[in-house]
DNA sequence: TATGAATGAGTGTTCATTCAT
DNA sequence: TATGAATGAACACTCATTCAT
């Protein structure tokens, strides 16, 4: 039967411990950023997904319990690489190198899949995904984090001013992703203006 | 799924001269809009739409040469009304003052059906109608000639300007609208200082 | 219909290697003879194939890319029979012999699915099918190494002569299947004089 | 709604009296001769015969009850010119120049629109059409009626005959045809050693 | 009478998901 | 546990036919 009316759920089913299981996991996560890069939303589907990871359809339902979980699954392995490099501006010593640094981080994120990264952040706005994804959060308390600091002005809505900075930061990363910018600096160096023009900072 | 073996032409097939037919085809236009705005990309199908606009879906292919073609032939009719308005930015004294007016009318058009502004631009990204869509280059012409004006300073690359000020107003209203914002001058006072910090022009 | 929009290709999908799959294959050859049988070209749908072959349409699409594929498939099916039989011709001692000999393989083979045969030679004249069909390749040859045969006097075209000769064995084994005859004696009594006439053979 | 159940009649739904009538039944057949020639059958539907005669679809509904009264009577059509011409054979003096003279008739009017000749055949052989087609009868009887002369030894079976000198001939004419043949002389000299071949006729 | 907009059953094809092996 | 054959709902699109104007 296709498409049952039931909402599978996206947990993973089996949490793999056995290396083998591992390896099959990252084979079909790696799978599935590829095929979405090549083929696009449109030929995204599990078949495909299975095949190119050279494992077969049952076992890709072995490991998630439904296309939405896998698509989650890899929205979390892309943003676990950003968490932790956007982390590392929360180790600067003022509050414009943070910033600047984040967005180094945010650029350099895009810039390395642009194609795979713009496909995600528009299937993280489904509603099913919606709920479930997210490194928005931890991004968001990031910028909030940053926004204390003593040495700059804070902005007088800080969470609006959050999703505001991560909005610009995201719009133009995408767009020059879409196309085909490579150099992280000249791009970054486009961005900063915009991100302290909004925060008021003059040209920081 | 027939996702059929010629590729269906974009061009409308029959332009309506009949007033019926006049009748149909925006009644079709509207409910793909409704459609889209209610369930998503995932549910904007041919049949959803012929059956809220209350037509056959014999009818919508009489109009619409293939699914693609209504897609773009909205895309079309959301950017007419924004076109017009994004013009008027050309007719003010000031170059700031154009660049505010043209920000306005980003806004105000992305405020007013966000769901649907927000899912047309994904779609503008597809490959098939990449081509075909866009006011993307209209817009594109207002920015260039509005950095001509003489009482501002010009950027450095006017091109890569144009591209980065959109990327910049479309990422906050999309995300602006997913949250639901509907305070115009809310949003436009926050897209300002960014645009202007971009452009480096002080607090204009 | 959707006739879709890519050209499908006409390779068989899958060769199937479980002993299952060559039974579903085999189903769904026989189901597409049966049902062209039944209810000719106007009833010929994959629908119906699937559902007379006992599997579901999904089923047919992993074996047969389209349509057409099926219905090639099908010809092949028939003609290997066919020229397996046909070839026997040329194991035959004299040249007369041996026209004979092939006169009766087509005769046979035409008669055994009368129906079948006759609306298999209609859709291979289609264009899509024509260039990759045929065992009208192979019959020729054979006719074309009969004549070669020294006890008999060669044609002056061989080319033409071979082309004519089919075209005359499948006139009338083709209006004879329309006509219900199941007499392979009889009928290949009234093609051979036809056939001797046309080569100028007396009456060989 | 599409294709009803019930079949709809064949015969012409009002037999035009009126010339501007006629005009247009004219002009609906010749259309339909074309778009067959053209697109084949895969193509021939009458809302592209409707076009192409220049009149709208409702019109061709007003003077033919359903296609296949449309197909049925341009087979009529085709059979009229061909009739009048095969009839001239019972003219000649004697039996092998009325044969020669019949065979020529059927070569002219297969090779004068071969596509066209061959598209109706096929559509003859349909249940539908079956029944009330055809000139079969007609040059049936005229072969019968050329068996009757006393300067040539009849065929034993003169209905099988009869049957049987129209496959040989339809058979290599079609043939001819797809090949693109236009030699009527060339064909007919290769038919006629065939078809007295089969009579029995050394090479009369 | 002529028009052409409208209809909707039918058909080819896809793809998420299941389950026997 | 892994496999991959099988499933069938869903979807894009066509075309014979009707009927209001």
């Amino acid at each position: 039967m296709a498409r049952s009316t039931k909402t599978p759920p996206l947990k993973p089913r089996k949490t793999p411990t056995q290396p083998r299981s591992e390896q099959t996991v990252a084979a079909l996560l790696e799978a599935a950023a590829q095929v979405l890069e090549r083929d696009g939303l449109e030929g995204f589907n599990t078949n495909a997904v299975a095949e190119r990871a050279g494992v077969s359809i049952g076992s890709l339902y072995q490991y998630f319990p439904g296309k939405d979980a896998l698509t989650l699954a890899l929205m979390r392995r892309e943003d676990q690489r950003f968490d932790a490099e956007a982390a590392m501006a929360l180790g600067q010593p003022s509050g414009s190198e943070a910033i600047k640094c984040f967005i180094g981080a945010c650029v350099r994120q895009q810039l390395q899949r642009p194609v795979l990264a713009r496909l995600l952040d528009v299937e993280q706005a489904r509603p099913v995904l919606r709920t479930e994804a997210g490194n928005a959060g931890t991004l968001h308390s990031i910028l909030l984090a940053i926004f204390q600091r003593d040495d700059i002005s804070q902005p007088a809505k800080p969470e609006v001013a959050a999703v505001d900075l991560l909005a610009i930061v995201r719009g133009m990363t995408d767009t020059a992703g879409e196309h085909g910018e490579t150099d992280v600096a000249d791009l970054q160096s486009r961005i900063e203006p915009a991100v302290f023009g909004y925060l008021g900072w003059g040209g920081a």
